[in-house]
DNA sequence: CCAACACTGGAAAGCGCTCTCCAAGCGCAT
DNA sequence: ATGCGCTTGGAGAGCGCTTTCCAGTGTTGG
């Protein structure tokens, strides 16, 4: 237990009977100082505890070791509360860890910034104020304005997934159409001549993407229509979409779903309607995710590197908070196909 | 784009012709001031895009608005990265969730630290120094002193899942004894007989709990020993855990996983092994995560209501951090059991 | 032997904000 | 008129730290 006031420089430097800057200068690893007084200040640091106060720090250097997470919520009209599902979402952990996995060894601490349409103008400006030194944007709606507000800005940034129009941010994605065409040439070249697919909800970019690699990639094997539902990433949503493909293409003999999460519904429901996989439908997912490799059969997906990207956004920031001038970047990743028991 | 420097509060009193005192009450609507000078403020205010520095403020205010989820990272040493691992795990995420449900509305941040066993001291001296208002203290081993130090420290701290050995200090907690003998009760009433269980690592004081009121309950109904494997609450490890135990104890007609993944785990190796669930072998999990729904056979399993626990917790902090003299307060959650399709 | 020069340590000025304290202004009763 | 209590705005002291600037000291070359 320890008194009610803590230490401070000042009182470090009293016990060792120099100055409040001399102490400070130790601390910080600055400058020659006398080696004497170098082990005294921390043999005075150690008899008072003290602790710097980052916060009172990072007003005067304008650095705080804090990189803001910016998680949009502008989906939570649902009734389904947002966040749960969000939050359970392998994306939200893969993403976190893959920060983590750079931020951590660095001393960087991850700060969790739920932003919805009308908190943007309050962010940029957090942000600007120095709360963070830098964001990470995550799983924004198409066209929404914060990309550009914080290219503005100045505020150092990097979006997992790529701004919807042209902006001069830094980004990291997957080439999601060439994802999505991988699938398409397998379930072609297993010979499948009904195919379908599972899609994500409109407004994410990249299942906008993947559709229209599905879709151009079968055009080119000459498959002109492809019968398509969209569900919302989840499970369940997967499961229905695919009854609902089935009550309507009983012929059916290959479908590509958006996630994993899709596939693994997908597969459910074949096998309440009696379908074997892969013999009489062939299921491809999109992630990777643990759950495909854990299903039984196992899950035939497109690979999305997700903790590799969401490093490397990690790298990304920190370059340029480091350099504020260093140019913009954007990292196409490249998804591979994972073939396993479906397809 | 805006100039280098941010508008402070001197600028606004400037444009609106008040000293800085005027502006800084008006904007945290502290005391009467007058209208029309409220009024002039805060067109001052829009006029220059001001916005107030949190760093600033919490510095002398002592309050920053954040909370830090304090993650252990005790566990590192694996090879298999343990971030990915932990943030993955639904645990995580349900308890980001919960958390937020919480949190988000009152405009409270969430910072993310992960501390290993060297960053106790630093952790507990940036709490005090006020890096956030208070902590929820998450996933930690058996007799880590962490909590210890937090109570001493008078830090407002809530943990989640009970300290190991009594410390005046607030948490939330699962009766995990009686969630497994719930389990263990309806295994019983099916009329199994050869029981077996997969527990979760020995370091994790719930596993402990879990494995503790599985086998008293069953030594109520007569079982005196009871076989066990350990897994370390992965999918793999309970697949491999069922394997183990099919081998050693091929009539066995029921088990009981310390969580949902191992069970899933479970359920795929006694598929792999020819038996049906529940007709051969009945299994229960732990927990009701998103995966026991979706499972097929539907999974029965003991729910864990673990949003609302982290609910509670950010609410019980928040009370602490209003008022640090509110008494400690601990609340278990009683478990029930959800039956579906494997027990 | 003295000037020029590193080099070290200290004083003090802020970073942007809150909040206590005080002076000024006002209405009211004496 | 004068005194009193009340409201309201401003001046200024800090929160704990970094960092610039300067004075003091020891060191070297001319």
């Amino acid at each position: 237990m320890q008194s009610e006031r803590l230490p401070t420089l000042e009182d470090v430097a009293r016990v060792a009977g120099v100055s409040r800057s001399t102490v400070s200068r130790v601390i910080n690893g600055i400058r020659n100082v006398d080696p004497q007084l170098h082990e005294l200040v921390w043999s005075a640091v150690d008899q008072t505890g003290y602790v710097p106060n980052l916060l009172a720090r990072s007003l005067v250097t304008r650095r705080t070791g804090t990189i803001a997470l910016v998680v949009s919520d502008s989906e939570t009209h649902d009734d389904d509360p947002f966040m749960s599902r969000f939050f359970s979402d392998p994306y939200f952990g893969r993403v976190v860890g893959g920060l983590m996995s750079v931020l951590r060894p660095l001393g960087v601490q991850l700060a969790l910034r739920m932003v919805g349409p009308d908190g943007h103008k309050p962010l940029v400006g957090d942000l600007r104020n120095g709360q963070a030194d830098g964001a990470v944007i995550l799983s924004l709606p198409a066209n929404d304005p914060l990309p550009g507000m914080l290219a503005d800005a100045r505020v150092p940034a990097v979006l997992i997934g790529r701004p919807a129009s042209p902006i001069p941010i830094s980004y990291v994605d997957l080439a999601n159409e060439t994802g999505a065409a991988l699938a398409a040439d397998r379930l072609v070249e297993r010979g499948c001549r009904q195919l379908a697919m599972i899609s994500g909800p409109a407004e994410v970019p990249a299942s906008v993407d993947r559709d229209s690699g599905f879709r151009r990639a079968l055009a080119r094997h000459g498959h002109a229509w492809v019968p398509q539902r969209i569900g919302n990433f989840t499970q369940d949503s997967g499961e229905q979409a695919m009854r609902a493909l089935l009550a309507a293409q009983p012929q059916l003999d290959g479908v590509f779903a958006a996630n994993d999460l899709m596939a693994l519904g997908a597969l459910l429901a074949l096998r309440d309607a009696g379908r074997r996989v892969p013999e009489d439908v062939a299921v491809i997912g999109f992630d990777d995710s643990s759950a495909a490799v854990a299903a039984r059969p196992a899950l035939t997906t497109v690979r999305h590197p997700l903790e590799d990207m969401a490093a490397e956004a990690a790298r990304l920031l920190l370059a340029r908070v480091d350099n504020p001038t260093a140019p913009v970047a954007s990292i196409i990743y490249e998804p591979t196909l994972v073939v396993r028991q479906t397809a």
